[in-house]
RNA sequence: GGAAGGGUGGCAGAGUGGUCGAAUGCACCAGUCUUGAAAACUGGCGCCCUUUUACGAGGGCCGUGAGUUCGAAUCUCACCCCUUCCGCCA
């Protein structure tokens, strides 16, 4: 949610910002119940002021009657005042994040701009297979079975695979905790910010419909799975529980940047995306991802999406997987976001970059409903800027692993850096 | 699932219808003292909204929402959450 405030003065701005956005919100509409809250406001509160003197001391009868009164007054008032909030409120939610300056404009992905590439495209001497293709060769990944078990995009994640998928965790794990490594990372690509160490989190794959509002990520509800007995959503991202973690706090300046990773199933009902990646693993309803989620202080906040940036390449680089970095037109990011910008990873079989990595600066827009806040050592308070970042999304560095690392004999090499957690090094 | 108890400021914890935004202690901030620190002492110290150049003024907030009342932290109802015990269970 953006601050009124800023709104009132801003209008022209937050117009502007929206059609960039392709958001559709009546700006005047929304300051014109602005304006009617403003004049109501000090009626109520007038009245208030009447009854509380009042009832400062005990009233005789005459002023009982003169309260009865104005307490009807007052309850009239209340309505109204509410209705007019919530109008607002609801009016409120819908009008994105004001972009930063970087974000380039542009109405959908053909507005995305490639700002590098990096690592060396593998060239084979025999026709790379698809993801897909391997795993049903190899029997790793069986749909077939998970469809008739769980319906169409499920999978069963098999053997040497599955096993892959926990030597991503712990290969995650032991880069974003270890403080020397942060610092380097930081060193390498001249960031300004503290090597603070994540703290690794399991989170909750369930959440309220209220937390998931105040997150600006209940919408769009068609993409999430509902809970009806139990009013839960299922989350679609670590990054759902992560970020209200400090719901209704005041974080200390000291705890700053105050950095996670969560490790979580993620759910998406992937409606609207009918027949589009319909094989293997790359489009599925549940998937395991590590998520990178960071309070930080307004100041410092790009510089921390710069880091969040940094450590997905790292992490890459470690992999030897070839990748591009993407920034996010105005017209194809999120809501929240201010900034977005995507690591996409080959894939020899698709013959292309797909998405596997993508990194959300939201400044303060989470955490003014969240009400999560910084006292700054003078003692001032502040809202928390978030930031939050894929660091593996498991299923499709799989299939970069997979692709990537195919043989022409069949087999597929373990990238080295995982092969101490596996155990062997091909499969 | 059953039973009981409870949700008050950063923390602990008073407060059962009116001068309570809330005692007290701890923590925190400033000062005195001290070479310095600690201790002691003095003072300060919640959040949000409206208004004001400012000083200030007004309103709201005691888990959330609704209700009773002239007036609610205090009474009623619903919901949420926590603790303990029993049951079940990875």
């Amino acid at each position: 949610m953006l601050d009124i405030k800023f709104i009132r003065e801003n209008p022209e701005l937050v117009k502007e910002n929206n059609r960039h956005k392709r958001a559709e919100v009546d700006i005047d509409q929304l300051l014109k119940l602005d304006e009617e809250r403003k004049t109501i406001q000090p009626e109520l509160e007038g009245l208030r002021n009447e009854r509380n003197k009042i009832s400062k001391t005990k009233p005789d009868e005459m002023e009982i009657a003169e309260m009865r009164k104005i307490g009807e007054k007052i309850k009239y008032l209340e309505v109204k005042f509410k209705e007019l909030e919530d109008g607002i409120t609801e009016m409120m939610y819908k009008i994105p994040n004001i972009v930063h300056p970087s974000t380039p404009v542009g109405p959908d992905e053909s507005g995305n701009q490639v700002l590098r590439k990096v690592g060396e495209i593998p060239k084979f001497s025999f026709q790379p297979k698809e993801h897909w293709e391997l795993g049903k060769e190899k029997d790793l990944i069986d749909n077939e079975r998970a469809a008739e078990i769980a319906g169409a995009r499920f999978t069963y994640l098999k053997g040497k695979l599955a096993v892959l998928q926990f030597a991503l965790i712990s290969h995650a794990i032991s880069i974003l905790t270890d403080e020397k490594y942060l610092a380097k990372i930081i060193k390498d690509n001249n960031l300004n910010v503290l090597p603070t160490p994540f703290i690794p989190i399991i989170p909750p794959v369930m959440i309220k419909p209220e937390v998931f509002q105040r997150m600006a990520r209940l919408e769009p509800k068609e993409e999430r799975y509902y809970i009806p007995s139990d009013d839960v959503y299922l989350i679609g991202s670590a990054e759902h529980t992560l970020g209200p973690i400090h719901m209704d706090e005041t974080l200390d300046e000291k705890t700053i940047p105050l950095r996670y990773m969560g490790v979580s199933l993620a759910f998406r009902r992937e409606a609207g995306s009918y027949g589009k990646d319909t094989k293997g693993i790359l489009r599925v309803h549940q998937f395991d991802k590590i998520e990178m989620e960071s309070f930080s202080l307004p100041e410092n906040s790009v510089e921390e999406q710069n880091f969040f940036v940094a450590v997905q390449e790292e992490l890459m680089k470690t992999l030897k997987l070839p990748y591009q970095i993407v920034q996010i037109c105005t017209g194809d990011m999120g809501g929240p976001d201010a900034r977005q910008i995507d690591l996409e990873t080959w894939m020899p079989g698709q013959n292309k970059y797909r998405e596997t990595h993508t990194s959300d600066l939201m400044t303060d827009y989470q955490s003014r409903r969240l009400k999560t806040k910084i006292r700054r050592k003078d003692g001032s308070l502040e809202l928390a800027h978030m930031n939050d970042a894929t660091a593996f999304a498991i299923g499709r560095t799989l299939i970069a692993i997979m692709e990537n690392y195919q043989q022409e004999d069949g087999t597929i090499l373990v990238p080295e850096v995982l092969r101490k957690y596996v155990g062997f090094e091909k499969f």
